[in-house]
DNA sequence: ACCTGAACACCGTTCAAGT
DNA sequence: ACCTGAACACCGTTCAAGT
């Protein structure tokens, strides 16, 4: 029988000992090794415990479906982002429009590319995952600071600040997962720091009304 | 054994009958039935046969493997969208550059979410599918029919032209993309023509210098 | 010539048997 | 208590046997 929906993503067990929790992170790298060395195709639960050196059974006391070992690479990485954007938006809250859209274009391509490689195989993946809940839970995060960063801009008020929100997360991860899955060079990745910054600027420009 | 790489992701034979035109066509209409009927966890080949009406030898008869069936679904989706985007270049050639991005736009958006549902669905098992060569000669096609249009603009002159297409771009099908795979209301695709073609206008204004 | 579906080589997941 | 890996229920794909 297939596993019935809905699914449980998280680990089996909380790694309680230090032992376990070097085993959970030994089978998650496993996982991204196998997956970036052999393709999706030949990312097989085997495979993967065999690599990390221990038996599928182990693994299954761990991760309880195959699912679970992306689930959670994915979610490290989307955490690091969300906190990316959290930590932009208090840190230029409060200043010019402008400032505060370099700053936060700029820190959430950071931690896209932080772990480029990563995060490159993850996209192969993410749609063998259900993510709607992990993926909604982040975005609301995202969504919160960005909203309180627009907000406390010094320089301008927003007429439709959750649309103007809505538009510009979208317009910036769509652009950046578009630019991952294709062929992505050093020299791609800076220029479409300066021409994303720009489109930002640009649009949040046209969709505020200057203060003073 | 698995499936050897590369693979051929063509019908295994065109179908120069008109029964046997019909008995493919069949195949991937029952395709996107079941995926959107059951999920793609439920996808297999044997139901997608079954619903068809053929049995599975007979479907692979004209598609060499289970990816065959949802690239060709994939392809025709594609191909409406890049015939599209040539399309608006055509029609709004010469025009002011206010008026062609609002026309690529409202065009590109119209072809994305005229079978939505399919689309949607096709994103859902995207990854499934090695797209790479597909997608990158569709993209070449967009590519190169924006780039003509923008190079056609009655009132403004590019610094570089190619950069600021691959900007446009990157942006109008992340920003899509993003939005298909949340919850998708009508009101919401209202709402991105408008934002979305006030950004993309934004950015091309400041990405040209004005002529006359 | 075209269709069928049992057979084959996998894969994800479980659980009796070991330590 | 924790680990192992053969066993089970699938799935994609093939090909001998039918029409």
């Amino acid at each position: 029988m297939n596993v019935p929906h809905p699914i449980a993503l998280k680990p089996r067990k909380a790694p309680v000992q230090a032992r376990s929790a070097a085993k959970v992170e030994g089978i998650t790298e496993a996982t991204i090794q196998v997956l970036l060395a052999e393709g999706p195709r030949r990312l097989t639960t085997t495979r993967a415990a065999q690599r990390a050196g221990v038996s599928v059974g182990t693994m299954y006391q761990y991760f309880p479906h195959k699912e679970a070992l992306l689930y959670d690479v994915l979610r490290r990485h989307l955490e690091a982002v969300a906190q990316a954007v959290e930590a932009a938006s208090a840190r230029y809250r409060g200043q010019p429009l402008a400032t505060m859209t370099d700053g936060l274009v700029n820190r959430y391509i950071d931690a896209k590319t932080a772990r480029a490689d990563a995060s490159r195989a993850l996209y192969l993946v993410a749609s063998e995952l259900d993510t709607t809940a992990l993926m909604g839970r982040l975005r609301e995060r995202i969504r919160t600071a960005t909203i309180a960063l627009l907000g406390s801009a010094a320089d301008a008020e927003f007429d439709d600040i959750e649309t103007a929100a809505f538009t510009l997360l979208a317009a910036m991860t769509g652009t950046l997962r578009t630019m991952f899955e294709q062929d992505t060079t050093p020299a791609h990745v800076h220029a479409l720091r300066t021409q994303l910054t720009l489109m930002c600027q640009a649009y949040l420009e046209k969709a505020t009304r200057p203060m003073r």
